[in-house]
DNA sequence: CGTCTATTTGATGGAGGTCAAAGACAGTGG
DNA sequence: CCACTGTCTTTGACCTCCATCAAATAGACG
């Protein structure tokens, strides 16, 4: 199945959209639309194929399991997002959908010879690869050796800029992507940790609860931040 | 001051090996080398100047620093590798290096352009940073929720792995490239901590010490991995 | 209303951080 | 050659934070 550019949501913001019209057409020849429901796998680590793909609704949580079977979430990807692994000979992660999600499939060697017909578009995966670099990166320093409080709460104000926006503006109010074990996952804690650090933040004023996934943000500057 | 590429250690493994004897050439002109010694800062975060190096000799690491001062290791650079932050309005993250080194140091413009003008460029450097995210993912998924033991057990792997010709093959004598205190910044750990694993698998006879850096694996599979 | 799952809350123990001190070297200068 | 100094590492004692185990609560849904 060929791909409807012309209705994508996320035409402008995508990696594709650095293509001119006729080339991303060309592109979405070899691309296939793909659903997944909540909790559904798109790859699986150490599945030889290779591909790549560009989030167009949803979300999707890329993680890894260690031998003990415990799951640890790498990266979130959001719409326009893409999932890039064209070069190796496998894939190194397994990457899941958090909700419903949408997505453009590509095979690697597919998406590799539209990336030496279109340099932009390579210069463009460049660009968001270094992103997700600086993400990974982040991550890794706010889960190093950060108390259990400092780790939610950098959570929480990540996902509160996420939510809005302006990537330099919180939103006040907003919903967790993320259930209390897929943060405790992401966070490298467990889910009573979590919890009982969200029911401080809302004790001490910071935050307030409203249901399982809704927050909203009273008083950033008493979150413990590093 | 001009590049000498022909005496390039790393003249076959760098980003810059994909280009045409004159298209390199051409963009050593742009580049400068540079020398560092143990300690010195390469680039510094926050810095506005947006730029990009190739390591020829010695050995980088990236860190960040929390509020309270505690550095965090979030990558090491080996020769050939790249550290770029062509995109970004400033650095995000420090460079220093780990002891002696000697690099090809460009500005961030200069090397976009030669990106624009050299697909080639991109796309290999593309692939360096896929590997550089696979790494950093790596190393979040061992520093997540794995026991200290764990962690500085995986880190003597890597570097054995690092220090082997083969990627697949363990050396069985290497210098550690980092002392205590930097092993421990970048596992999330203690100097302490660190140092007390070092000895336990020692007495356990998984390897053998010499010297303050040297190691020794005298029985790989009595290491807890996981 | 009953069942199932996600979340919260409490009690307890252990891994690892913190504090403190002793070695182990390398370099310096007498 | 030998003290002296400074840095890195090792080792020990103690205590904190968070994981673990366990149970209560809250929703969601048939």
């Amino acid at each position: 199945m060929s791909l409807a550019c012309d209705t994508c949501p996320v035409r402008d913001r995508a990696a594709c959209a650095v293509l001119e019209e006729d080339q991303r057409d060309e592109l979405a020849k070899a691309g296939r639309t793909r659903t997944l429901s909540k909790g559904e796998t798109l790859f699986t680590a150490g599945e030889s194929l290779a591909a790549c793909a560009t989030l167009k609704k949803g979300a999707l949580k890329i993680t890894s399991t260690d031998i003990d079977g415990r799951e640890r979430i790498l990266s979130l990807v959001h719409p326009s997002g893409f999932i890039g692994e064209m070069f190796g000979p496998y894939m190194r992660h397994d990457v899941v959908a958090l909700g419903d999600a949408e997505l453009c499939v590509f095979s690697g060697p597919d998406f590799q010879r539209a990336i030496e017909r279109y340099p932009r578009l390579g210069q463009a995966l460049l660009r968001r690869t270094q992103e997700d670099l600086f993400a990974s990166r982040e991550l890794l320093a706010l889960t190093g050796n950060a108390s259990a409080e400092t780790r939610v709460a950098g959570a929480l104000v990540s996902f509160a800029r996420a939510a809005s926006d302006s990537p330099c503006h919180l939103a006040t109010r907003f919903d967790l992507p993320l259930s209390r074990g897929e943060l405790a996952d992401m966070l490298g804690l467990t889910i009573e940790t979590v919890s009982r650090m969200l029911t401080r933040f809302e004790r001490e004023g910071a935050i307030r609860r409203t249901g399982k996934r809704g927050i909203e943000l009273i008083d950033p500057a008493l979150l413990p931040l590093s």
